[in-house]
RNA sequence: GGGUCGGUGCCCGAGUGGUUAAUGGGGGCGGACUGUAAAUCCGCUGGCUACGCCUACGUUGGUUCAAAUCCAACCCGGCCCA
């Protein structure tokens, strides 16, 4: 831990890559400590700023580093307020992407960002979800298209003063592309401006954001000064890198663990996670203490696991999780107690069982199937299929077998 | 707007008229191995209840018995010039 964090509570300073501005002034403009000070004198809760851009369906325990952040601040009396960039998402953070982003029709992006509450915790306990939706006065939910569709030409254009092209390429990101020659457009140059924008409407005093952040988060510190406001804290926390153990997780790369996924396939992830992440795993994504850790690592692995799937399942469900992960590890399926269930009723009889298995999902197409087949990695009741050609002539032949494509993945067929 | 180079499967990248569903690498998936994994080795990697049929090399047309490969127009991007 940094010692510029030293003077701020354990609950804040967990985890923290960089809060600015950070010295040891008094003034509450420049020192994190005293704007905090500052708020309990007041009695004025601060308001915490997160923005999710709402562009796809799924939220990874990559996004909860920052939702739980989000989630000590409210649990400490503070307001979160969340903005769902359901504007923003239309035109695309270009930052980390290689490529400009494609843009999304309005109804998508209202669809995901249903989806992303849902996961967040809406309508939910509070102590099974990751924000806290039901203490009044806790959290603030906003769409920034309340304000930026309005924005007129000349306001666009204030907003645009407040930056020169030097310090847009000065953007690792932009820097990089216009480097290489990959195309930036002049839109993108807009976004880092309308994030701040959203710092200024919902006056922010402190923003959270990934690493990868910085630069946006400061544009809104500029932007609340030149609108005459407080400007906010810049609070970042480090990208978690995916499951691969070498780039940042995400969706695209295929190395998440999804917060919606079941407790099994989210605890047989976890424990296999390269041994050098697990130590930031657990700083990042649990309460646990750092030291006295085991130091066996598959052990620490399997702790780990088990701490992290319990935040999101419940302490129950990742205990049943951790016991089902031995079964598998030792090949025998029949004492699981928790395979998922599916209808047969989408197959057609007689069936192939390459059909079979693509209908019952548990392989992408048919052509899939008869390969994974063919390759022997398909089982029927711990049985390998050799055949892809064999035919089941009705659905009682199926009914109550299970179903096995790899090591991982497991269907009981159902009515 | 002008000149020039380019757009190939999830990604990168060969291929410049015909055994080409398209070399190779990465990634992914499956198998073996192991403390799970990684590393390594082996196999697979467009779709379809399928030994056949369909769809694919920016888009649309054209030439040809035959096109990713030739021609035309258009769309998109890089660079240089305005």
């Amino acid at each position: 831990m940094l010692d510029k964090f030293n003077d701020l509570p354990d609950w804040i300073s967990r985890g923290l890559d960089d809060l600015f501005p950070c010295n040891d002034s008094e003034d509450s403009d420049q020192c994190f400590a005293k704007r905090l000070e500052l708020s309990s004198i007041e009695k004025k809760p601060l308001r915490v700023k997160l923005g999710i851009d709402p562009t796809g369906t799924d939220i990874h325990i990559g996004h909860s580093i920052l939702f739980r952040k989000l989630r000590a601040f409210q649990d400490a009396g503070h307001t979160a307020v969340l903005i769902i960039g359901d504007f923003t998402a239309r035109i695309g953070d270009p930052t980390g992407k290689s490529k400009t982003r494609i843009q999304l029709s309005k109804n998508e992006v209202e669809a995901n960002s249903l989806s992303y509450l849902e996961q967040l915790g809406l309508g939910k306990d509070p102590k099974n979800s990751l924000l806290d939706f039901s203490t009044p006065g806790r959290l603030e939910i906003r769409r920034n298209s309340e304000w930026l569709e309005k924005l007129n030409l000349s306001e666009t254009i204030k907003l645009l003063s407040n930056a020169t092209v030097g310090q847009m390429l000065a953007k690792e990101d932009f820097g990089n592309r216009y480097k290489s020659g990959t195309s930036i457009s002049l839109h993108e140059f807009l976004y880092p401006l309308l994030q701040g924008y959203d710092s200024v409407i919902v006056k922010s005093d402190l923003e959270l954001g990934g690493t990868d952040q910085k630069f946006n988060v400061a544009i809104g510190r500029d932007l609340q000064k030149a609108f005459g406001q407080k400007p906010q804290f810049g609070m970042l926390l480090p990208i978690l890198i995916g499951l691969d153990g070498t780039q940042k997780m995400s969706k695209s790369l295929n190395n998440t663990v999804g917060i919606n996924d079941d407790s099994l396939s989210m605890y047989s992830k976890l424990e296999k996670v390269p041994d050098d992440l697990v130590y930031s795993y657990l700083n990042l994504l649990t309460n646990e203490n750092l030291k006295d850790l085991n130091t066996d690592p598959r052990e620490l692995q399997k702790f780990m696991a088990l701490k992290v799937t319990s935040n999101f399942k419940g302490i129950q469900a990742a205990k049943q999780a951790q016991i089902n992960a031995e079964k598998l590890i030792l090949g025998s399926n029949e004492s699981l107690d928790q395979i998922p269930e599916a209808s047969i009723s989408k197959v057609n009889f007689p069936a192939k069982v390459f059909y079979v298995f693509s209908q019952m999902q548990l392989c992408s197409s048919s052509s899939e199937a008869r390969r994974q087949i063919l390759g022997g990695g398909v089982r029927i009741d711990g049985e390998k299929v050799e055949d892809p050609n064999l035919v089941f002539d009705k659905p009682d032949d199926l009914i109550g077998k299970i179903l096995q494509v790899g090591k991982k993945k497991f269907l009981r067929v159902s009515n």
